[in-house]
DNA sequence: CAACTAATTCGTATGTTTGCGACATACAAC
DNA sequence: GTTGTATGTCGCAAACATACGAATTAGTTG
């Protein structure tokens, strides 16, 4: 994060955070597929993916230190699953952005 | 955009196009002073962020090359508004990716 | 037209993200 | 213990994002 991110308020920073792990196709892919409970096994996750497991590993991390998903190690392979209260707050944080209200006198434009 | 991202459904694509948009504390400060009317006018903007005219204006380029925002010269200012239809279509698509059922058959998590 | 003001673009510095091959780790099965 | 399989980490390269001062453009005003 940029030192200047950190003059905004913190709210904003926050919603900010949310929108920068949805902005990458694969890891929008990867938590659809873990809330569609297709797969939630690492290497069938990369599989699913257009990209090397290299790749998708460090998705998987960059979602794992945001909290929103967890995985469990399990034998040789490992399940990730969806962190369903953390999803539900950057659900959250996405609605109270978009519940918004529109004032709607013109600005000439 | 990455030569990869290319290879990812269009409809996810596009969705992590707008998560993009909203991934800077500072564009999605522009959104909201635009949809509460505040302000408009360009430098006015620029006042209300911790950030150089230079900055703001290149975040304001940004929102409007992906038309959620529109400019419009007056004299020596420049007026600029939310397009409320593009910023609904944003949180259609927001709102379609949060409704995706949250299958609960365990994974061991 | 000269001086002034508002907004944007240019050039550049710096930091971050994405992607992958190669290496490392950890468990399983023989 | 050796071999095989599933994951994850490291190091690097390329691309992209952020930020800003300086230069530029465009309109206003005297």
């Amino acid at each position: 994060m940029h030192a200047k991110t950190a003059e905004f308020e913190p709210q904003l920073q926050e919603l900010a955070l949310s929108a920068k792990l949805l902005s990458h196709p694969a890891r929008i892919a990867i938590i659809r597929l873990l809330a569609a409970q297709k797969s939630c096994i690492s290497g069938d996750i990369a599989n699913e993916l257009p990209l090397s497991r290299a790749t998708v590993c460090q998705h998987l991390q960059e979602l794992k230190n945001a909290d929103l998903i967890k995985g469990e190690i399990s034998g040789l392979n490992v399940n990730y699953c969806l962190n369903v209260e953390k999803w539900q707050a950057v659900k959250a944080q996405f609605e109270a952005l978009f519940a918004t209200p529109i004032h709607d006198f013109s600005c000439n434009c």
